[in-house]
DNA sequence: ATAACAAATGCACTTCCATTGCACTTACTA
DNA sequence: TAGTAAGTGCAATGGAAGTGCATTTGTTAT
């Protein structure tokens, strides 16, 4: 079991208080979160700092994006092994329309998608949106 | 073969010179377009009347919205026969990452998507990104 | 230890798109 | 044809993403 700091490094990420922090809250978080999330957790931080940290955890595929439909970008932690940058690894992601909470459905590999002759695809987003099982109960 | 105004009032929308203009801007289109599409398409026009034609086409099923991710949300007519509100009857979209536009691949149904117990799927979103046919060549 | 440098942070500001309120105009209906 | 409901245009707002720059913090080499 690694530390929070031993990844950080091992992603050639400077660790920081902020970074720390950051990460954890994403950690604890079960669901896919926004900029603005982040900003109420942290009032004490600025915008700008959240957004470059969020930014670089993505570069460094610590977290991947999400583009839930809801207009508002969202990011999770990847998960171990979760290779998000690889096209295959593609997971897909349930959006409650109750709650309005994305969650990961890393599990749930996308199938196959065939495109007609001269598409090239190089990538996959897959939304489902319905009603999630803590609101469905 | 129906001419654009009877379509119009079939869905209970009053006709006017402006939508019967935007309606075949949209038509001849074979891509989805954006707000700012429209607007350069139309200088004449205000962005208000745009905005309020399209949503209204939106609420009576003529276009859908559709989100590739790139943060600006885009609008195609619907075919005949399209029925976006119905699940079963989703298509999938292809976003090309170098002309950046965005193309409703109708005859492409989304497979069924299994999703975990408790969680209840009421609609699919699904964008593939990469190289378009004409890119390609 | 500390000077020097690089990276991280905070503040202010900008841009872009979506959306709304209100006044005015156009189109249907009695 | 007058009255009313819907459509349109102008102005303004709000939210989220993104950037420039000064300041602070952390790292490295002397």
């Amino acid at each position: 079991m690694q530390t929070i700091e031993q990844l950080l490094e091992s992603k050639d990420i400077r660790v920081t208080v902020m970074r720390l922090l950051i990460y954890k809250f994403l950690a604890e978080k079960q669901v896919a979160v926004t900029l603005s999330d982040i900003e109420n957790a942290f009032e004490k931080a600025d915008r700008t700092t959240l957004y470059r940290t969020i930014k670089t955890f993505e570069e460094k595929d610590i977290v991947h994006q999400i583009d839930d439909g809801t207009g508002i970008t969202k990011y999770a932690l990847c998960e171990k092994g979760c290779n998000c940058e690889i096209e295959t690894d593609l997971h897909l992601h349930f959006h409650c329309n109750n709650c309005n909470e994305t969650i990961c459905l890393t599990e749930h590999k996308i199938p196959q998608i065939k495109v007609p002759d001269g598409f090239v695809s190089e990538n996959v987003n897959l939304v489902v949106k319905g009603i999630c099982d803590k609101c469905s109960r």
